[in-house]
DNA sequence: TCTAATCCGACCTCAGTGGTAGGCTTTACG
DNA sequence: CGTAAAGCCTACCACTGAGGTCGGATTAGA
């Protein structure tokens, strides 16, 4: 599996906020109930996007979260980088901080053949990001609402 | 991490067949020393990509393997396929014979909401496997032997 | 002040990854 | 024919991370 649950779970609490949620804070624990997932460790999740700033949290009773920013502007591969950290398709892919992926892996020997495996992960990791980046939360929202027997297998490749 | 080290060195087990590969097998032995593996391990990677038919075996003395396939004719979606098994971006992903995936997640309650992450993960799936297939073991046997000066990243996003 | 909610850190269990060990079988070469 | 080099095969094993649980602290509405 190349994703946790985390992402999963965190996807589809990005979800429900987006189709419940009008101005009122939406609580863990009613999307605990309508997923079926652990408040507990939504709780967990919920921090996450929190501190990535895609959601706000207000507290005390008849607290909860909403979507801190509009639908239609949050990609999924800003959801998906904050709950499950760098994409990063190799142990050895350790991206720095200006965004490019460098390989630190056991072929630093220099003068021998150098890493060919770095030229496909790359290519896989791209293929990820830009997949990520073209979906919109705002899609997955009207994804959600559609009655299902209108979603065939042939919508999904779009 | 996306993908094990069993795709690692199972791709870099192609390359070095690739390279040294002239019509005389090569030995595990050596291209455990030249790629810094440990052979025991690499011996049960070889038998994934075997079973795959990709390479092919001679046993006894000066036996070894060699590639089953022309290496422009190996895609990397076969040959990843084979080492990790399918590529599923969420657990709930189980791929059928016919190769198209179907989702048994926590949400067949049937009459609610249907599963808006399949969206997502089904096109994540889509990307990662396009970029496999757009890439050949030749490809990656050219790339190990330029010069490593001359492979800025940029050639990479190809 | 009771209760519903977010926050927070410690803990736990289990499966899979990444090996190792040891032996068996096959085959070239002297 | 014997030995060494290779592929093959099965069992085992340590460690890490995933996926959660638990208990509490804090905040805020009724």
């Amino acid at each position: 599996m190349i994703f946790t649950t985390k992402a999963e779970y965190g996807v589809r609490l990005l979800i429900q906020l987006g189709v419940q949620g009008g101005s009122r804070p939406v609580s863990l624990k009613s999307v605990a109930e309508v997923e079926n997932l652990p408040l507990a460790y939504l709780e967990r999740i919920a921090a996450l996007l929190k501190k990535e700033g895609l959601i706000a949290s207000t507290r005390g009773a008849h607290g909860g979260y909403v979507l801190a920013v509009a639908a239609e502007d949050i990609t999924m591969d800003r959801a998906v980088l904050a709950l499950e950290g760098a994409i990063a398709p190799m142990e050895c892919f350790i991206d720095d901080v200006s965004g490019d992926a460098r390989v630190a892996c056991s072929h630093h020997d220099a003068d021998r053949q150098h890493c060919a495996t770095k030229l496909l992960w790359t290519r896989v990791q791209l293929g990820i990001i830009k997949s990520l980046q073209r979906t919109t939360l705002a899609e997955l929202v009207a994804f959600a609402g559609l009655e299902p027997a209108l979603t065939s297998d042939r919508s999904l490749t779009a």
